[in-house]
DNA sequence: AATGAATGAGAATTCATTCAT
DNA sequence: TATGAATGAATTCTCATTCAT
């Protein structure tokens, strides 16, 4: 299945897999897993049929192949690095607004494996294990951390990091779904996410019997 | 097609489309729109296959059933009742509990129709148009009339309601791609939801002392 | 099978019988036997697709059916009445005439049956048998008897009988086949095989002039 | 679908195209187009089932197929070369014997495709259009010369020509019909045929003495 | 007798995968 | 390695026929 010691046969291994990765992370998001076919994929590569089965062992394979090369751009960007009390908010902000500029381009990469992966336990476990699990932890870290400080309201920990980390996912859905809104105005998405999770929604004076606070954006 | 004007056979007519629509939507939800085939399907109903075809005119006839089924649903459940100031925040958590209530047990609805959905831009369309976009006018027109009573601070009422929403949402899918906590401990969910993105995660004492309110962006 | 003894039912069925033929007849026209379905038939006969089945055992009996029917008009058209030499042409283009004012108007009943006929093998053979070979022995008998009295050339009177019959019928299918003369110019069509078959295409003077007539095999 | 610029490949191709033709008609022939199955074309062929696939569309772009390639064999076959009036008679005897030799041999293609080309418009129509049309105009266009020349008797030249054609074709379908004389005997119909169409029947002296010639329309 | 829902065998077609070249 | 024709299992859908009402 392709695997070479010459360093330079494992490079052109490795742009092969990636031209076939690219032709169906395409074709799979634009038909979906089981409308793509083998055909199509290999069409839209520029190469034959069977040269696919040199490089992935099924068509599955090359679900699991998309999944895997997402996991590394993931992983890469899970850096919750540290930010002090006076800037959180202003943190929250950018690191929302980081992880979306992550996410939004690659959208029809989730619209090429979420149905797969919401139907297809292996799979789901696989990415479940590589990819949320140690996301929530990090979340989970990162709020206990800042509440430890006293740099945020107590709040369970473990559903306040599924709560934000769902809003991505669930904004991600929402434009996978047709919503334009979401789409399009996705960077003036983080701050209001911000003003909401943050700031919350109840109004500034109301909370003033209990504490004074003034209002986000206008 | 199984139609019927003697109210009898509607009132069989009717049983015979949900008793297939049930067993369509567990097969879709364990296997994928695509692994189902029309004979699991009908083993399921306990009917025989050339059945199925008696009520429904095609396979993908199937989802939109299912489809259509959630929509009464959903309309039904859409009620934003009015909730004053005062109990605003307890009428939050009412009303996300509640559809919660109603989404949750309906997770593998969703598992069954939200893969095609994703992939299905006939079916996407008519969710968006049926489902989506009335919902979320819905949300809009309530964030904006507290927004003007001055329940809640003032925020982008597109965005805001696409956030809720899409928190909801995302969580639903959190939870089918296998997160326990967001399965098991939903009923906390609402009152974790609620402290979110009403009160905010910022600490009580922190607005008012720590810094004087700089609005973001610019 | 809705036999009865009693002749005021006895006329009911029979009537429901050619109901259910003519509405057979119509649509294996329109769309070939296997093209047409029985509920089809029963449809355009106004019944119960099972009512059918009351009547014929089968969908191929309704061929038989057809065909039987098809039969009874044939055979009592079948009259070659004698015709002395001096009105012989006349009688020949009455005669083609008749026949074909009998088939033309049926044309369709022979798309619906020729099909089935020239590809089953069962119903090919009873059709030739009951059809055909009588048609075929009459017309070569009045031949004969024509060629005995003189008043027709010598010729094999077994091909010259297919050759005429085969005409008529080859006419028939051009028809069939989208020719609009053939289907327009009927009644003229007539003369013009008289002018064929009786007189020849020889030119009047040719004959004499040219060479002795030798007679075509024997 | 098996297109190759590869001159060998072409070969290949149009091979395997003719091997499945072959079967094709065979099974048509013998069992109808309805009643054949693909598994049966393809085991007569020698091969799975998805290869015939790799070479038509569909079951019906078989009969298509099948249909152009008889177009091919009728169009070459279509010279009505030039033949002085002495040995008109001569000629018209060569020309039937030649078509019968090329039609007769061929009877199977027919009964494979003529059910079909009855009753499926399409399918017709181009049948139409690409053989019977210009081989009527031939036919028109070769009698109107030939009695401008005085060498036949003056006669409608549309309606003759579907005459004679129409007797070839009717012959054709009385043989597929099960009649054995025109099946065995076709070598000694030609004869026949031209002592009805150029002779004609009436006795050769009854012409002359006992009526003037009177011509059939004009 | 009439109905029409239910049945399930059967057919066309698709497509992942193999393998000879 | 690359190719793409060949394979045949699997799937959707149709429809003649049955039978309970």
């Amino acid at each position: 299945m392709a695997e070479a010691h010459d360093p330079i046969a494992e490079l052109l291994i490795a742009a092969r897999r990636n031209q076939i990765l690219d032709a169906a992370t395409n074709v799979f998001a634009e038909k979906g897993f089981h409308r793509a076919t083998i055909k199509d994929i290999a069409k839209t590569a520029g190469i034959a049929d069977g040269t696919i089965y040199t490089y992935f062992a099924s068509k599955a394979d090359l679900l699991l192949g998309i999944l895997n090369r997402l996991n590394e751009t993931e992983v890469r960007g899970q850096q919750f690095t540290e930010g002090s009390e006076r800037d959180f908010r202003s943190f929250l902000v950018a690191y929302l607004r980081h992880r979306m500029s992550l996410l939004w381009p690659n959208a029809e990469v989730f619209r090429a494996v979420l149905p797969e992966l919401l139907v297809n336990p292996h799979l789901r476990e696989m990415y479940y294990q590589q990819v949320i699990a140690p996301t929530m932890l990090l979340a989970e870290q990162y709020f206990q951390t800042q509440m430890e400080h006293g740099y945020v309201r107590k709040v369970d920990v473990s559903l306040a990091a599924r709560a934000s980390a769902g809003m991505i996912l669930g904004l991600l859905v929402l434009q996978l779904l047709g919503d334009e809104q979401v789409a399009l105005r996705w960077e003036e998405l983080a701050e209001v996410l911000v003003t909401l999770i943050f700031d919350g929604l109840r109004p500034p004076s109301s909370e003033a019997s209990v504490e004074p606070q003034r209002n986000a954006r206008e």
